[in-house]
DNA sequence: CTGGGGAAGGGGCCC
DNA sequence: TGGGCCCCTTCCCCA
């Protein structure tokens, strides 16, 4: 008995000793496979990541290599020195932003334009980014190597404008922020700054990087800090017009004119209740899908519906000094309203002045200039001035641009298209899209263009009135303030404008310039003589809704119902 | 009462 | 920046 007690003993022992052996043996097998797997997944996540590396590489390379060869077949082949200009007009489908953008990129570490410059374009971003933007930043090997692009990931939001101003701050201070350089890994060579020095100092540049679109933003902000209530261009310290011609240059089309800018939003009265003026803030938007690039002898606006154009336009002065060409291009699409983008000349014509003047509405009828009929985008142009929507008096109303193309500036424009398109001199190389209209200027193109697109920066402190000339504004004040500095040698009358005052004077002179080929009449106005006209045409455009009586001035019909019918539902 | 002319107000835009 | 010219609109007056 006692020995079988020491056999079990011993067989115990045996098997204890055997078990640790055992675990021992297997935990060492568990440790070598865990250090095995280990190594293994470190190498794979080594791997991964060099992959990733190289990924990213080739795709900046391939879009590179795309907008290369975009921008050879659209750019004409010759390319001026110094300036270059890029067309971004785009029309989306009315009431959608159809939601994304396309963006052009030029390298902002060389300072010109060169075929063999890499550029990143997005064909196809699917982002919601109201902005789109060219930069181009001339003379940055001036600047030295020290500067740097911003490249920030991509906001499918708006942008935080103070954001981009840190951001800017940053860069402009030398110091790479984790946003900017996150994704400058792709191009280890040092970047030029890009930004865009103007008068005020304010306008910022900040590229933009959105890596899982393949899209590069390039967007620029003017961050002006003036609190005049006024969006006044001059305010902004744009200085006067003056630009001097590049030599060598071919003509360009310049759309979307906007080489300073902007407070991107959405809500102009959002912008008034801040503060904000929303003259000095219109907002960008654009058809990812149709967003030109470089030079195009037309522009195909057609496609699109231009509910809102913004061209942050502020400029009277001309940005393209020297060697130091920056153009950033913003266009501003925006829903409005459901109206028919129709108009009927008849009902419009007559009614410039009561219907306000801020709402545009192009028509096919604009095809007076084939070119304007058949390459601009006014025959689906639907615009309005940004501001406007907060302008309830003309917000429905109106109809400036067509009033302004249908009566006397398709003459006009015609003929002076005629001798731009003519003139083939270097002093107008910048051709409207709209009329063809050549500018030695870009910024006088850009003054020109508010005819076109209705942008009118200049709002009155007193009223609601907009002007898209500085010195529109400042005369209109006169009205406010009733100043009449100009006065009648002859007699006591005193008028606002100078044109007045001569217009007066015909009355002391007798002089009747405007006479009638019917007959003997004469009149000393223009319009008179041009109301005269109906009494021989016999047109009577105006009938009376209660007796049916023509008349052929509104006037007239006014007076006679207000003579007539109004005492008749008086009586009723 | 109506039609029509005279004249002024005011904005657009080019130069 | 302002001058100048254009335009449309509106008011007034008169036959």
């Amino acid at each position: 008995m006692a020995n079988c007690v020491v056999f079990h003993t011993q067989i115990a022992s045996v098997m204890e000793v055997l078990a640790n052996a055992a675990v021992a043996e297997i935990c060492k097998l568990v440790d070598d496979d865990y250090a095995v797997f280990r190594l293994e997944i470190t190498q794979s996540q080594k791997e991964n990541r060099g992959l990733r590396r190289k990924l990213q590489l080739l795709e900046l390379k391939v879009s590179r290599e795309r907008a290369e060869r975009t921008m050879r077949e659209r750019v004409l082949a010759s390319r001026p020195s110094s300036v270059k200009i890029l067309d971004q007009y785009r029309g989306m489908a009315r009431g959608h932003l159809s939601g994304g953008h396309k963006s052009f990129v030029k390298p902002a570490r060389d300072n010109t334009w060169r075929d063999d410059q890499p550029i990143t374009v997005d064909e196809g971003s699917g982002t919601s980014s109201q902005h789109i933007m060219v930069i181009e930043s001339v003379d940055v090997e001036a600047a030295g190597p020290g500067g740097s692009s911003l490249v920030k990931q991509e906001r499918t939001e708006e942008d935080d404008p103070q954001q981009n101003r840190n951001i800017q701050t940053e860069a402009a201070a030398g110091v790479a922020s984790p946003l900017a350089t996150k994704y400058l890994t792709a191009s280890p060579q040092p970047r030029t700054k890009t930004n865009i020095t103007e008068d005020s100092g304010t306008l910022n540049a900040v590229l933009k990087s959105e890596t899982d679109t393949e899209t590069l933003i390039v967007t620029q902000r003017l961050l002006h800090t003036g609190s005049d209530h006024r969006s006044d261009p001059e305010r902004l310290g744009l200085g006067p017009i003056g630009c001097p011609p590049a030599p060598g240059s071919e003509y360009l089309l310049y759309s979307n004119p906007s080489p300073r800018t902007v407070h991107s939003h959405r809500d102009a009265g959002d912008a008034l209740e801040t503060g904000n003026d929303p003259s000095c803030s219109y907002n960008t938007e654009v058809d990812p899908g149709n967003m030109p690039l470089g030079l195009e002898t037309h522009n195909d606006l057609s496609r699109g519906d231009w509910n809102r154009y913004s061209s942050s336009v502020y400029s009277e002065g001309c940005l393209d000094k020297k060697e130091e060409v920056i153009v950033v291009d913003e266009v501003t699409v925006k829903v409005e309203g459901d109206a028919p983008p129709t108009w009927n000349a008849d009902s419009h014509l007559g009614d410039r002045h009561s219907q306000g003047r801020d709402l545009l509405d192009y028509s096919g009828s604009l095809g007076t200039n084939q070119n304007v009929a058949t390459h601009s985008p006014l025959h689906a142009f639907r615009d309005r001035d940004p501001v406007s929507t907060t302008m309830g008096p003309s917000d429905s109303h109106g109809n400036i641009l067509f009033n302004q193309v249908l009566n006397s500036k398709d003459q006009r424009t015609k003929a002076q298209a005629g001798g731009a398109t003519s003139d083939n001199s270097n002093e107008k190389r910048f051709l409207c899209m709209f009329c063809n209209k050549g500018f030695s200027c870009l910024q006088k193109l850009e003054i020109h263009q508010r005819v076109h697109t209705g942008v009118k920066p200049f709002s009155c402190t007193q009223c609601h009135m907009r002007f898209s000339h500085s010195s529109s504004l400042k005369r209109h004040q006169r009205v406010h303030t009733g100043v009449k500095p100009f006065s009648c040698t002859q007699c006591h009358m005193r008028f606002a404008q100078a044109g007045d005052l001569k217009r007066h004077q015909r009355v002391h002179t007798g002089e009747k310039p405007y006479s009638c080929t019917q007959c003997h009449m004469r009149f000393a106005q223009a319009g008179n003589l041009k109301m005269h006209l109906k009494v021989h045409t016999g047109e009577r455009p105006f009938a009376c809704t209660d007796c049916g009586k023509r008349f052929s001035e509104r006037s007239y019909l006014m007076i006679h119902q207000q003579k007539n019918h109004s005492t008749l539902e008086h009586r009723k």
